[in-house]
Order: structure tokens, then sequence, then C-alpha cells
DNA sequence: ACCTGAACACCGTTCAAGT
DNA sequence: ACCTGAACACCGTTCAAGT
């Protein structure tokens, strides 16, 4: 009785933003949920049927969404875990003694990442950054490139026309072109992310012919896709 | 009659590899469909149902399937010849005498065209690539890149270390990046062009950690990954 | 509360019945 | 030959019936 008693109430600290307590078979199902998602997810890609997760899971079908409203939701919450995980790998970065090294570095783990992780590149690329707890640890990635480029542009080691919203940009850009060649050449991303920085140093700088990107334009246009997903899926069912 | 005959020799005349000619009611909804198919591809991506697209095309759901056999056959005949448009339309670069403008120029025309035709980005990065027409288109676009690139090279305005295949995986890595943004801001792709596009100077070059990956390689991972998306399929229906 | 599988709407594909 | 819509298998989602 107490281990039981003792696993829920460490379920409700593990839980962001304070969900109620589950009961102890629904919080071990939602676990079971999160790896079987995460495992499929990341080898098979998002278009994993639901009734193969729960099939993993050993649940029922009618489980998945008693516990995630929406296939999005299941996805996100699994997305979430693992790009908080890759600001915890990026935090280090900041304390290095070589700017630029950090820079090539950061993309290197994140387009690592998405490299093993199909169902990572295909999330953040996609409507995961719908939610909300996707977007702030999007934000905390965004904030972290931020401030590693700045410290390189201080150095000159970077050129001071790029922003932090251009490199994950670059960072998606490679984990994309560089997916057919995975199964063949599993380690080719280093040679895009080392094309990609190249045209990041100072030495090779044109003008750019476009003003970068804002954050205001980015989440604008991030709402009007997710609308529109909503949309065509709200007609469908109409 | 006779125009209804003329009409008919011309579609088999502009069908590639002579297929049979059609009917003259058959050819007509053909090409309702493949104009159809077009339009509702470009504006809305490769997951437009078929059911929506017989509706525009003013044909019952089974005439599509008469004369395509699945989805991807209708996509691949849509996209082959978007592609062969792109060829075409790069081919009078290698007439100039800017060779590093034509390489920029190049990238400029194939990323535009992605970002204005959802399906045709969408199609090139995917299976589409399993078709044998659109495979001989792109390996058209493939040429015209390498003889770009090789002339550029030669001037020494392009480094030496990259090849015809990076420049076609950096043009659909930037097409990427950049369609999130592309409803708010639709020339921002010119921003990625240069971006990468500075990244293939010899200026600011310093050495791949990673080889150029061969045509053998890509060909080789796209056949297992179409092998893939077919086992599974197969599996669905089986 | 939570679990579950049957039931529903949607989509790609097939096919029997029509011209 | 070709056209067509009803029929089938699949998937995400809902829900009534169970514990």
């Amino acid at each position: 009785m107490l281990p039981a008693l003792l696993s829920g109430l460490t379920a409700e600290m593990t839980v962001a933003g304070g969900d109620r307590r589950l009961r102890v078979d629904a919080e071990r199902n939602r676990r079971r949920l999160l790896d079987a998602a995460a495992e499929a997810f990341a080898s098979e890609g998002l278009e994993v049927s639901i009734e193969e997760i729960a099939r993993r899971a050993e649940v029922g079908k009618g489980t998945v969404f008693r516990r995630f409203p929406t296939k999005e939701h299941l996805v996100a919450a699994v997305v979430s875990d693992r790009i908080d995980e890759l600001v915890a790998s990026c935090e280090g970065l900041l304390d290095g003694d070589d700017p630029a090294g950090a820079v090539h570095e950061f993309l290197s783990v994140c387009v690592r990442a998405q490299a093993r992780d199909r169902g990572l590149f295909e999330a953040v690329g996609g409507v995961a950054l719908a939610d909300p707890e996707v977007r702030t640890a999007h934000a905390q990635l965004h904030e972290i490139a931020g401030r590693l480029l700045a410290r390189a542009q201080d150095e000159g080691a970077v050129r001071d026309d790029v922003t932090a919203i251009d490199l994950l940009c670059l960072m998606g850009a490679v984990s994309y072109a560089v997916g057919p060649m995975l199964s063949t050449t599993p380690e080719i991303w280093r040679r895009y992310v080392d094309l990609v920085f190249d045209g990041l140093r100072p030495e090779g700088a044109h003008p750019l012919s476009r003003q970068a990107p804002t954050r205001a334009q980015i989440d604008k246009a991030l709402d009007a896709k997710v609308a529109a997903a909503r949309g065509t899926a709200e007609c469908q069912t109409a």
C-alpha cells in the first residue's frame, strides 16, 4: 500500500504544472504509454498508429485517449521531454572557452538528436509547436542559441548579421537534408553542419538580401499553420 | 470527328514513353485530373484527398485509379512535369558568364519553385523519387547542378570540396527551413539561399569532417526508404 | 475514476454494375 | 474501353458498458 502511494506522489512531483494526482494504475499506464510512444516515434516516426502504441504499452486503445485527448497531445508530451533533454545538454556549452566551437557543437548536438529520433525531427518542424509545453521548451533552446551566438559574435568568430532564429532554422534544414541518407551513412549530418557553419563565419560573409525573421513573425506563421491544420481537420469532421 | 482524332494523336505524342492511345473522353479526363491535381498539390500539399481531386476534376473517384494505379503515381506524374520545368529554366544558366552567380541563381530558382509549390517540395523530399520518371528528371537536375558547380569551381569561385549532391541537399534543406515562414514572409528563402551560398565560398572554407555522399549511397538509401514505406503499407493491407 | 472495445467518420483502393 | 459509386481496410476519435 505504501509503495503505491509513494509512487503516486512521485508521479505528481514529476508531472509539470501540478496536474491532479492520478490513480496508481492510471499513472502506471501513463508511464507505459509515454515510454512506448517515445520508442515508437523515435524509430518509426509520428505516423505510427495509436493502436500500435497501445499494443506496445499493453493497454486498450481508449486508454490512450483518456490520458491524451488527441494524438497531438501525446506527441507533444513525448517531444517536450526530448527538447528538455536537448536544452539540458546544451546548457553546458555556455561554460566553455571556445565560443565559435560552442556554436558548432550546439548545431551538432541538436542535429544528431534529430538524426537519431525521427519523431523529434518531424515534430519540431510540424504542428507539435502548437503545444504550450513544446513552445516553452523550444523557447529555452532559442535562448541558449542566442547566448551562444552572442558570445561568438563578440569575439568576431561568427558573422554579425545572423540571429538565433537563423541558427534554429539551419539546424532544422540540415536535419531535413540528411534524413534520407541516415540509413546508409548515419554520420553524414556532420558534413552539412560543417558546411552550414562555414556560412556563418565572417570570412566569406556577403550581405544578406533579406532581414532575419522576427520571433513575432515566426509565431504568427506557426499560429497560421496550426489554424490551417485545425481548419481542414474541422472541415473533415463537419 | 477529325478534331477528336487529332487531339488523340497529340496526346499520344505528349505522353512520355509511348503509352497506348487513350479514348478521347479518357484523355480529356486524364488532363483534367492532372490539372486539378497540380493545382491542389501546389496549394494544399500532397495530403489532399483523391476524392477532393476527383471533385475538382469533375470525375468519379474510381476514374482516378483507372488512370493512375495509385495516388503515388498521380503525384509522380504531376511532380515529374514540375521538375522538367525546373530543368528547362535552369539550363539557360549554363550559358551566362558569371559561374558563381549561376550557382546562386540555380539554388534560387529551385528553392523558389518549392516555396511556391508545396506538393513539389513534399514530393522531392519523399517517396515520389521512387518513380522512374521523377528519378530521370531529378537526375537531369543533378547533371545541371554538376556542370554549374564545375564551372564555378574552375574559376575558384566555389570551394572544391562540395559536390552536386551537396547542392541538391542544401536546396532541399533551405526549402524545408523556410516552409513555415512563407505565409508571413514569402521572400525569406532568399536570406537562407544567401547564407548557405556563403558557406560554399572558398574564403570561409574549413575541412569537412565527412566525405560527400555518393550517388550510389543516395540511391541505396532511397530504395531502402521506398522499400520500408512499401513494407509497412503491405503489413497494413496484409 | 478508470479501462475497454465496439462504433463512427475519413481516406486510399478495389470492383461489380453500368455506358 | 471506360465511368462510377458502393464496399473494404485502415486510422484517429468517441462513447456506452463495464470494473
